[in-house]
DNA sequence: CCTTGACACATAGTGACGCTAGGTATAGCG
DNA sequence: CGCTATACCTAGCGTCACTATGTGTCAAGG
């Protein structure tokens, strides 16, 4: 897999995996591993920098927590997360589709 | 449709564009819009250092020609080129699986 | 015990690459 | 004779994922 590949769809693939549930920072690289069969599997500074602006941007919100004596950030989408997770789902099928248009 | 969501597939959206035969850099964009319906509407700026460098790569062969008064340089897959579109095609599908297994 | 690796967070700097903005030139139309 | 479409080109910019590096906890193995 490609690095620039992500470049524009990196937001919505985190917004998708929270899209389940809560999850903190590491949990998130793991599930996206997981999900994508190993395609997608980030560098902890990819995902970090992400994570902090989209809750810039109010589209997450973070609690710290600790389990088992480590501390962990635990982030959860926002109405407003959530309606974007919809946007992004929406612009990802426009998208697919025009390349497969194009590439057909 | 955002810009970044090109990152790393331009090219292959040219390769995919040239591999219905040849065509000058001006038709390439056309076709692209067209083939898309609109959503890919590329400045001549994004495409023509992309042909110039899929030239350099070995991907596209490119000839002058003139068309009523006009200079046209056109551009079409080399042997390696069409294959470099069948390496993207197959890249495509997998990018597009692993998002929708996340996006889902 | 103490090193190694997994877990868990963070950020400064880099680099790739599409876009903006500007340039040249011909043809056709009102 | 301007204006639009056609047709090419390039320097510089800005965005954004990645690299490299740092901190600290915990469990497992030697």
């Amino acid at each position: 897999m490609k690095a620039e590949h992500l470049k524009g769809h990196l937001d919505s693939l985190i917004l998708g995996t929270l899209g389940a549930g809560p999850a903190h920072g590491y949990a998130v690289i793991e599930e996206l591993k997981r999900r994508s069969a190993g395609a997608f599997d980030l560098a902890e500074g990819t995902v970090y920098p992400v994570l902090h602006r989209l809750e810039a941007e109010g589209l997450l919100a973070s609690a710290w927590t600790t389990a088992s004596g480590r501390k962990r950030r635990v982030y959860r989408l926002t109405r407003r997360g959530r309606t974007a997770l919809d946007g992004s789902r929406r612009e990802w099928q426009a998208f697919a589709h025009a390349v497969e248009a194009v590439l057909a």
